[in-house]
DNA sequence: TATTGTTATACTCTATAACTATA
DNA sequence: TATAGTTATAGAGTATAACAATA
């Protein structure tokens, strides 16, 4: 009754079912915030980088300018992000504090789940895991615009 | 301009973009296929276990109940899978002539593309990679159904 | 001309609830 | 009662093309 899976032995197939329970597990340590992972990253970013513009947190996030749209708009309308004008066309953004507040809920929630699989994996195997993902991603890291 | 982001130091972030990279070649290589990594995988888990069910297949993949039938219902369309009663409820899938033809082709193709990234990480890395992986799968593998 | 933000739209995968017809 | 397959529907992320305003 339980079957066989040659795709088991292929890393592109363990890395999207280890990175789908972590996302999993993580939706669930931000869902109390009403918080999406998109928005949490998109938060974080912002926290990091005070006055950075909408397409640079796309950019540093793999998310199209586009799809940063409704993102940054509902954290706006949520009060958490306000933003500013540099030039005509550009924003500068940063946390209200509102924003950071939550900013720092959702990041503590984030280092509670991740402690639970570090705890797990152990300290050599992490380094591994830290040191071989950015190697994959740097094969070809996500393309952004065309 | 480039922007700091604290997220790079947590595993579960760097799951999530290497997992990203990795689907995104393996999408390039098989469009030539018209078949998306679901159907795919799909295909695989039928070619390995001959008379499975719509759901045992779900479950290997970690794919719901519901969200088989499209798959399942397009691959019979396409001609790639064929099915047989067995009893009122339940069917037995196997691959036609051309399901395991074009199954040949889609593991061939995985192949290639993994190899790229094998060839990238080295052979201890990897090993490591395919150690941990499925640790963190078990942490809480995705729930099927309710 | 290139860039920032935007709109509109479509696709893929995933999630839930409820139904049917069996067993 | 439980199970296999199904329907309908919603959500989340991602992709593309095209536009306005500005640099």
């Amino acid at each position: 009754m339980t079957l066989t899976n040659s795709l088991e032995s292929r890393l592109g197939y363990q890395l999207r079912r280890a990175s789908a329970v972590m996302m999993a597990d993580l939706g669930r340590e931000l869902a109390e915030l009403d918080l999406r992972p998109a928005e949490v990253t998109t938060l974080l970013v912002i926290a990091d980088n005070p006055d950075c513009s909408q397409t640079e947190v796309g950019q540093a996030l793999a998310i199209k300018r586009a799809n940063m749209v409704p993102i940054i708009s509902r954290l706006m309308d949520r009060g958490l992000v306000d933003r500013r004008r540099l030039d005509g066309r550009s924003h500068a953004l940063t946390l209200t504090d509102q924003g950071r507040k939550i900013a720092d809920d959702a990041l503590a929630r984030i280092d509670r789940h991740e402690a639970r699989f570090a705890e797990l994996l152990g300290r050599p195997d992490s380094e591994v895991l830290f040191r071989c993902l950015p190697v994959i991603r740097a094969a070809r890291d996500v393309e952004l615009d065309a």
